[in-house]
DNA sequence: TGTACATCAGTGAACGCGCGTTCACTGATGTAC
DNA sequence: TGTACATCAGTGAACGCGCGTTCACTGATGTAC
């Protein structure tokens, strides 16, 4: 063989660190594979000599955002005492709103996602798994189902509020939704994990 | 003149309609303006007698959009007593979540706003503003600030908790996805306009 | 140690297509005679 | 009431461009002699 086995894989792995900060900073569909491959160094020939098609890169792009964003919730959720409020501060930053093309996937790509294949689905749910389990470990005690139910409703508040922030231009008026989502966030953390739901899946 | 007067604006209404579905269906960086166009009985070359440009097209959107969900908002709180939790459970319902193009703009617009030129963004949030404000006013005794960050953050979870459930395939976590959704959003009706900020705006 | 070779990662032109936008035109219409 | 006309909403071809994808090729590289 010609280059030494790791060449290839060290050139896909930075395709895939490409794209995914930049789907994540001008969305799948107004992003294209030319300027993904210009920002690895590459002309775009060589694409699919890597991946089978947009498609294929897209996932691949979503396994490593969200392993980045579960593996950094998780030091920081260990490294500080209250855990969970230091993550949901974090995310709702004035620092997390201005790098969506570093920051949480789900946040920037969740509509977008939700017009995808269902493989591209499944892979979006797998990875988003993880990062709500992440958030239920560090909640109060109460019912499994309920608890489970919390970090689905308190992730909710956290991307919902981020992509609020992130479409109101007025510095002042963003940062206050950022306020209310943590606000309302920590309330969740404190209330919902005992609270049942009406009906059980 | 040729036509009576109201013939072009119906004409100019009906493209609107047609483009705000396409819009909520597609996501505006897919929806093309031929398919815009062809949906409302028309070619595609007459759009430019109508609005300046794409982008243009968006803002009238956006206020028709969310005046419709507005008005619908409004109705179903006045119709039922304890009217927010009824508008809550209708946003997070499988009808709501099934019907994208009909549904909220800012459940399936709001990262794709984000990076709108400034003038769009800043209709976005002149037609959100009157959504939070409706929470506000059904929300429970409390000081005004605490009330509206409630506001917003009640908003927050039922929009990224639509977002979830329309992004998971599985139709049973999916709708675990929206009573979750409801669950959160009715305790932070409860609990949050007692809450009072940390900093003020 | 120096040269010839086989490999294959990456190049760049080309494919058909749809995009937003422009423009010369057509033809259905309400009005004036 | 019937015809000629002026208006202008809507048509459809064309603009340059970027898209995802394909493919014949080039040339840098590790290996064999």
């Amino acid at each position: 063989m010609r280059y030494d086995k790791a060449h290839k894989d060290i050139t896909r792995q930075r395709i895939i660190e490409v794209a995914s900060q930049r789907f994540r900073r001008d969305g799948i569909a107004a992003a294209g594979l030319a300027g993904v491959m210009a920002d690895a160094g590459l002309t775009h020939g060589g694409f699919y000599a890597h991946f089978d098609s947009k498609e294929a890169l897209v996932r691949e792009t979503l396994t490593e955002a969200f392993g980045r964003t579960n593996q950094e919730f998780a030091q920081r959720a260990e490294e500080h005492e209250g855990g969970l409020e230091a993550v949901i501060r974090h995310y709702l930053s004035p620092s997390h709103r201005g790098r969506s093309d570093k920051g949480c996937a789900a946040a920037v790509l969740a509509p977008e996602i939700a017009r995808h294949p269902n493989a591209t689905r499944r892979v979006f749910n797998a990875q988003l798994d993880p990062l709500i389990g992440l958030i239920e470990a560090h909640l109060p005690e109460g019912p499994e189902d309920a608890r489970r139910s919390a970090a689905i409703g308190i992730f909710s508040v956290m991307m919902g509020a981020l992509q609020l922030a992130r479409a109101q231009p007025d510095p002042l008026l963003s940062d206050r939704i950022l306020e209310s989502g943590i606000a309302a966030a920590l309330i969740l953390v404190h209330h919902a994990p005992k609270v049942v739901l009406d009906h059980n899946p």
